[in-house]
Parts: C-alpha cells; structure tokens; sequence
DNA sequence: TTTTATTGATTGATGAGTCAATCAAAAATA
DNA sequence: TATTTTTGATTGACTCATCAATCAATAAAA
C-alpha cells in the first residue's frame, strides 16, 4: 500500500483520532496506541510524523482553534449589524459541534494541561483574546468603549462558564438556553446604559 | 515515634498534600510518592490509610467542598438581607483561599477528572447545585421565581467562567474586578425587571 | 537503486499497589 | 514494679503493568 503523499492524510488522521480519543476519555493521559489504533496506523508512526507525543496534542489543540476561528470569520461574514455580530459569535460557541460532550471534556483537558505547558497555556490565551476582542468589536458600536469592556469580559466569562457547567451533564442547560442566557446578559446591560443615559 | 492515635494527623497530612501537590502540578496525574513526601511519610503509608490513589483525591475534593460550604454558612449568617446574602455567597467564590492559582488549578483538574470518574462527577455536582440554590434562595426574595432561575443559573455560570479565565493567567482579572462583575450581573438584571414592571 | 511508508519488537522509565519485617507504645500478666 | 504480649505505625524492597520512544527490517513506489 505504500503510496507517495500520505503524510497529510496520515497527519490529519491522526489529529483527527486525538481529539476523538482525548473527547471520549476526557483526559489527555491516552495513549499513542489508542489514538494510533483509531486512526489505523501504528503507534510507530505516529511518532515517525509527530516525533513527540507532546506535539501531536498541540498540533490537537490547534486543529480545534482553527475549525473554531474558520467558524466565527464565516458567521461574521453573514451578519451585517452590530447586533447581529454578537449574536453570531456568541452563537458560534454554542453551536452543536462546539458543545457536544466529547468537544467540551476535550477542552476541559487543554485547560487542565495549559497549567504545565507552556504552549498549551499560549494556546488557550489565544483562544480567549480572540473571543474577547470578537465581542468587543461589536460592543463598541453599541455602547461606550469602557461599559463594552465591561461587557466583553463578563459575556466570555459568562460563556467559559455554562461551557464547564455543561461539562457536568447534570441540569443539562440546553444549546438555545445558553445561547439566550448569554445575549440576555449583553442586552440587559445595554439597555441599562440607555435607560441611565436618558435619565442622566 | 510510633505513637497510637496517629491515623487522622496522617489522613489530615495526606489531604492536604493532596491537595498542595495537585495544585501546585495542575494535574491529578502526580505520584503517590510525591504526595507522601510533602506529607512527610512513606508512600506505603498513603497506600495504608486510603487503600487508593483514587480514595486519596476524592477525600481531597470532598475536603475543599467542605471546606468551601463552610466558609458559605459562615458568611451567610453574617447577612441580613436578601441583597446581603447574595453578596456574601458570590463574595466567598472568589475569596482569596478559593481564588489562589493553586486552588483554580486544582479545581480544573477535578472537573477533567470528572469525565472518567463517577464519584468526582457527583462530588462536583453537589457544588454547582449548592451554588445554585444558595443564590437562588436569595434572589427568590427579590424577584419572581422564574427569573431568579434564569439569573442563578447566569451568575452561577459567570463566577465558574471567570475561574477559568483566571486559570490561564492572562489579562489577570482581580478579585475585587470579579465580584463586581458579577454583582452587577445580577442587580442589573433586577433593575431592568422594576423597570419592566413600572412600565407594564 | 534510492527514497518513502510502515510496522513489530524492544527498551527504559515510571508508578501504583503489595508485603514482610521492624519498632515502639500500650496492655496484660506475673 | 518488672516482664511479656499484643497491636498500631511505618517503611524498604519488590512486583507487575503501562507507555513513550527507538530501531531495525520490509515493502512498494520512483
């Protein structure tokens, strides 16, 4: 079968059974063999085209921030408001792929492991800022720099939580429930700048 | 030095050790060498007092959980009203001992674990639940009972959300930042209902 | 023939859990 | 009180399993 050009193949393969392994184990203590095994290689070779462990999980984790920023650029492309952008980002991080169980245990891991490496932890800042300065942008438009600030922080705030929440599958917050939960905290603040405003 | 009566100053040790070594690695993936060290005794001893690596961490999570559903009762007593003791819970979230990097740290391992373990799952439950019915209590002397649901839920997501942003350590949000966040979370929410009443 | 893809077998390290042995306090007995 | 027995506390050494990483060998293109 050795055919010429399988690195790609075989390198996608591979992040793709990490993120499946780490997902349903919920840990990133899962071994080469496994995640070999549900790619249909040979542990061997995922060290041939990884050469570490370590880096085939940052390879990991990067693979699910790009699917995750290819995401957002997309549904901020079809919002045309200020309103709507927010609505869409918030709506990129609840989408079905984002908050199946598998997907939140597999970042629960990446935060877990961002305490020991170093590029893990610059990972997930990225992540963070990205979704900070998302909302942000929209937010500025709708209300003063500072209050948007203010906002920004406490609706990604708001989002990381119901993400570790749901992570408990107890009281299972739906998708549409958290969605709301969210925009309703960003325009009930909104709102009250305008009332204070008026009556200012 | 063999003395009798030794069993619970050496479960105590362990407990906490547990808890320092796992803090201070960011993982529940430490050695029960390590631990027994920074206890001061053998690893055979650990072994001795808990039967398992595993029984050792969950009394360590149930040891926190304690720990923080005192300090909750404690600072609820010292409340008077509605609006004082929703304070005083969100205040003991991010009280210092709880908000440590080492204590977050150990907090997120205990949620990664709980994708795999049974026990720590239900452990970690019994927290988000308590979280949610003390806020509740209060908010439910404030508001109508529906919406003090939608926004226990809301801020209980925010303080669990703000834990994992601070974990990361980047644009570090201060304690002090953190309860106003949240505080003004909920009170904007009911202000904004007074103001829907009124007008209805 | 040279290069790329691929693997089985092996190695070396690590770590949980077990066990038999030791040591000293306490209790019982003389 | 002095001596023996019992029991709790404690550990070093060991076993057994797991796993990341390496390597030599093979097979099929180019």
């Amino acid at each position: 079968m050795p055919k010429v050009g399988m690195e790609p193949v075989r390198r996608k393969a591979l992040v793709d059974a990490a993120l499946r392994v780490i997902g349903d184990q919920g840990t990133l203590s899962v071994t080469m063999s496994e995640i070999a095994r549900q790619a249909g290689v040979s542990a061997a070779l995922a060290h041939h085209y990884f050469g570490s462990k370590e880096q085939l999980l940052i390879e990991t984790i990067r693979s699910l921030l790009r699917q995750l920023r290819d995401d957002t650029v997309t549904a901020l492309r079809a919002a045309a408001s200020a309103q709507e952008k927010l609505s869409a980002v918030i709506r990129v991080s609840f989408q079905a792929s984002q908050f199946a169980p598998d997907t939140i245990a597999a970042w629960l891991a990446f935060y877990s492991e961002a305490q020991r490496s170093e590029e893990v932890r610059r990972l997930l800042v990225v992540y963070a800022r990205r979704l900070r300065s998302n909302l942000l942008a929209s937010l500025k438009a709708l209300c003063p720099d500072d209050d948007a600030e203010r906002i920004a922080e406490g609706a990604a705030a708001m989002i990381d939580g119901l993400y570790i929440r749901q992570s408990l599958r107890s009281a299972p917050i739906g998708i549409e429930a958290s969605i709301a939960l969210t925009e309703d905290y960003v325009t009930s603040h909104i709102d009250r700048l305008k009332f204070q405003g008026t009556a200012a």
